[in-house]
DNA sequence: GAGCCGATCGAGAATATCTTTCAGAAAGAC
DNA sequence: GTCTTTCTGAAAGATATTCTCGATCGGCTC
């Protein structure tokens, strides 16, 4: 975020209610500011302005205020801290995780998604790039997707993943993941992808980053974020969310062809396994929740 | 009350929403009278001026609303369906994930990843075995180990394991991947590590599945769940939680060595990159959450 | 019934607040 | 290095809110 928008974004953070009693010059004097800057953050985080924004800070603490009262204490958002006991670390884990999860599904643009996974199930060829961590997202996805019986590649080596870009054509379509939009290959991947002729869909955390750029379509895996580091390890969580999503929009499209395909890839996989102790098989019974 | 105060009242007492909404003209237009009136009804009951009652307005609703949710809704728990739109499909999922998540921390055993984070800390060799979707999950976690300068090596097809495995001895620690504890590659692997006198760690979601059987420290992804499928989307967001946690607590050994290697494959990675468009990247401060 | 008084009201002026535009500065791309 | 793009605050512009003031109305007294 610029840094002038940031000093806002901190401000308010500092004093969640001070939007309520100041009037837009005074925040931005707060803020060592201009008074136009604070309207580009309130649109950047989504407001209409300054007003809008005002309106729903105040709903926020009025609600905030309201779970206060009542039990159960909403614990301070926390930060991982290097001396945190087992059990705070896994609850520290656990609400962040689901924070992020949460903020990934508010964010997601489902008309995006929608449109990617029309053109997975349309695809003569599919590609899927991605390098170092998102390279495991990149296979993750792939055998996913080969399963329901897309003929997708997944492609984590640059010169490999270019070689197949520059065979894609029109029918093709390409999939870039990286985390943050700037990884030089899997970018280089992709546009050439688009370049041949591939419809090209990325999956970033930034929406504004060059990867976004050479894409038809973007799937942004969160709601802005700054600071972020490689090994922050909500990320993961938020990616497999989007694959997760855009999987079963891909698989709903033939049901029961994607259902028959699984059912076959689980026997095959089955005689690989040593027998239960208890209990048969149940049978494949489709794409469902877990109990 | 005069009446068109009263005219005022009674709007935003059938939508209460409204001053949120309407500006102090529109909501006069409403209430079919002009906006000094409006502004006289605030001070009549108390504020500065519709601003301030605006203000308290979102604020009360927000609080409603908290009230009204309070019990969040406990919504049915609801299996994802072939003909679900988007919207639903995004929700049913979050929330099914949520639920593994919070269901996989909770059955964590605690001391058994404290044990096992004990042993990887002092291992001198570490093979991770994992085979299809698991062997994903093994060098995910493979490579974040690495990189905080644990000396890991994953193994996702049996022969190379194996070896790897009977090359084993005092000191080195194995740890295997598997959903339903029964995958006979994995568990022959890990077998074959133990035989060798290696400290064995599973990561089964069947805490009793053969699996388990072979390994000195069990980590359950969530309590037992009978018919386990092999694309069930929660169980690899449960996977990954207790890799992350068993991640957290490695790090947390050392945690000063640990942040200092990510800070150096970070740099290393960066070179890759893309230059940012804007601002400075901003030195790496540890294993933080992000906001 | 006429005249007076105070309460209430809306129109428009005055002010405060918010948004947009623009041009310079800074950062990034090439 | 140059050329773009992005970010920024100042000031203009637009909008929203508040204030002023005269008009209207109902009730009261004479």
């Amino acid at each position: 975020m610029p840094s002038a928008m940031a000093r806002v974004a901190d401000v308010v953070e500092q004093h969640p209610s001070a939007p309520l009693e100041l009037t837009i010059t005074e925040l931005a004097e707060q803020a060592r500011t201009s008074a136009a800057t604070v309207t580009r953050f309130c649109r950047l985080i989504g407001f209409d302005g300054y007003t809008q924004f005002r309106v729903r800070v105040a709903s926020e603490i009025g609600r905030a205020s309201a779970e206060s009262e009542s039990p159960p204490a909403p614990r301070p958002r926390r930060d991982l801290a290097p001396d945190d006991p087992p059990e705070v670390l896994r609850q520290t884990l656990l609400e962040t995780l689901v924070r992020a999860l949460e903020n990934t599904a508010q964010a997601l643009d489902l008309e995006a998604i929608e449109s990617a996974a029309t053109e997975v199930i349309g695809a003569e060829h599919l590609d899927i790039y991605g390098v170092g961590d998102s390279g495991i997202m990149a296979n993750a996805l792939q055998s996913r997707l080969y399963r329901i019986g897309i003929n997708a590649h997944s492609w984590t080596a640059v010169h490999d993943g270019l070689a197949s870009a520059a065979l894609s054509g029109r029918g093709s379509v390409a999939i870039g993941i990286s985390n943050t939009g700037h990884t030089a290959d899997t970018v280089h991947m992709l546009a050439e992808a688009a370049a041949s002729g591939a419809f090209t869909i990325a999956l970033t955390h930034d929406a504004r980053s060059p990867i976004a750029k050479v894409a038809d379509v973007t799937l942004a895996t969160a709601a802005y974020v700054p600071g972020l580091r490689p090994d922050d390890l909500s990320v993961k969580h938020s990616q497999m969310f989007v694959i997760d999503l855009l999987y079963l929009l891909v698989a709903q499209h033939d049901f029961d062809a994607a259902t028959a395909r699984l059912s076959a890839t689980s026997r095959a996989v089955a005689a690989r396994r040593r027998p239960r102790r208890h209990g048969t098989p149940r049978p494949y019974r489709g794409i469902q929740e877990i109990r």
